[in-house]
DNA sequence: TGAGTAGATGCTCAGGTTGAGCATAACTGG
DNA sequence: CCAGTTATGCTCAACCTGAGCATCTACTCA
């Protein structure tokens, strides 16, 4: 058997309150490259075919996971092949209306169940209903259930997006779900993508909204100069969750140098005008790194 | 070119007060199986492997991070193949002393810089004034040195290992490095290992230290019963720091559910003795996860 | 032009968490 | 019984967080 490698990016950006994933050729199909080419380093090489599907370059990058399981052996042609693809998290910014141009998707079109910005959907109460009817009978599984879809006493975390993706596929209740359930439990509320691209930008998104938690991503997603309300907006997308503006503005601005004004204004937000800010990307790396929950002593 | 796809483990346990990696065949070498085969997840084949190398089965795996970049192209033969190395991190407990059977080697033989437990050693003194004399007349590399190595006011971050490892490669102080420096700036303290599994290593040390700030890893690494007390020293090897004892297990008691009393006792810890406790392993999967530094409002 | 509305900002407050220590308890080895 | 050692209990002050109330400064509309 032989392998083939691939590497897939998960591009995400914000325009205006919806976020968005780049897809590429097919609205079901995230962009990807060659992963035997002569690049020096696969993320360059994600960079440069992300950014040409984009159409602008692609601020952050990462990498996201290697999915190689049996599952993914294609059956295409006359050997099987094992496919191995280094997936690449990747985020950029957007003008606004920017994304009518170009492969980008709505994220909640995707994966409708991620957005509680203004309560639980109904595509969220389907999926409910639908684990629910799975874990009948198992109470691991409806620990499980209730911890991931925060029921039963349990707070709703972004951050498990992925996990909830996985319970879904494995309950049988998405499209690209192996096992199927019953059509009558089945009722996959989101868009499909091919092969296990829906699971792919569950990683993403999981690992983008973690990080959200504990480092300056929104940043790469925003203009040079921006508001705080906009930064919000922005999180608010990501998260798909409200949040609080004014401890919003205070964790931001206690951040002392992480942002600074810049002492011009934008009037066109409706109510009071909002003072603009620039991020101080001069600070060293992965600085702001919130750190510890372990009681360190000071090393002697 | 083709593309050679192999798996490497970073295997960790702690016998004692050390934290230890287990190798393969040769000391300097990192255990690893082929990627190609039928195995139907590359997980399952990790612990495989591992566990024929340890003696023992592994815990706790998770991948760590897929390393392909041009350098890791090998000059064996006829041609230049790119090594796809998919890398995974595993843990396990040791019985005391086992470590002497099998290929155990004392992470911090490999990474001595890495253990402040009793203070700063000599071998990081030797490393930041390495690194100081790289950085001198930089401005940008003082202040990265500065963050990494927890000089200047900036303290020190068990979790950037990594990042220490890559930046003290960067200035050609080990004997990895591309372009090593004069020899008066070479003097690498540890013990080198073949191609990057230093490098490997250091990712695997820098995410399980990571981890141990959040989630609930150390159980994996220790008997089913135990005392805090040998908690806290695996949590300190692992760690690379001391901690504050009561506070210690203030943080894990208050996390009822986490833990609890056998209602048995350790009398051979040479002072009171010690409660013994077990891991209560029913929870939900990585339920200890300890949430958000983002201002979320409730979902209305 | 004055009222009403909409964000943007300022501030407060109670409760919970963290970092540091002091004090006691319960064994082991002379 | 005394000194040394590890395990536990508790306290306190400084900080951090989650929730709200109160203003401010524009804009829109009658």
């Amino acid at each position: 058997m032989r392998i083939r490698g691939e590497l897939v990016a998960v591009v995400l950006a914000v325009d205006g309150a919806t976020p968005l994933v780049l897809a590429s050729g097919d609205p079901a199909r995230l962009p990807s490259g060659p992963l035997a080419s002569d690049q020096r380093s696969l993320q360059g090489s994600v960079r440069e075919f992300a950014a040409e599907q984009a159409g602008r370059a692609i601020g952050y990058v990462e990498q996201l996971y290697t999915f190689a399981d049996a599952d993914r052996i294609s059956e295409t042609g006359e050997r099987l092949d094992r496919i191995v693809s280094v997936s690449y998290l990747g985020l950029t910014g957007l003008d606004r209306g920017e994304s009518q141009q170009g492969w980008w998707q709505p994220v909640y079109g995707l994966l409708p169940w991620e957005d509680l910005r203004a309560g639980p959907g109904e595509e969220l109460i389907t999926m409910r209903a639908a684990l629910a009817d799975w874990a009948r009978g198992s109470l691991e599984r409806q620990e499980r259930v209730g911890y991931l879809m925060g029921e039963a006493g349990f707070p709703w975390r972004p951050e498990l997006a992925l996990q909830r993706y996985e319970v879904m596929w494995e309950a049988g209740l998405l499209a690209e779900s192996r096992d199927r359930a019953s059509a009558k439990r089945q009722a996959d509320p989101g868009r499909p993508m091919l092969h296990d691209h829906r699971r792919i930008l569950a990683t993403g998104l999981s690992r983008l909204r973690s990080m959200l938690q504990y480092r300056p991503m929104v940043f790469e997603m925003v203009p040079e100069t921006f508001t705080l309300g906009r930064l919000q907006e922005v999180v608010e997308a990501l998260a798909g969750q409200p949040v609080h503006t004014q401890n919003f503005r205070r964790l931001i601005e206690q951040q002392h140098q992480l942002v600074e004004p810049t002492g011009e204004f934008d009037r066109s937000t409706g109510g009071r005008p909002a003072r603009l800010y620039r991020y101080r990307r001069e600070l060293v790396g992965e600085r702001q790194h919130v750190g510890t929950k372990l009681p360190l002593s000071r090393p002697r």
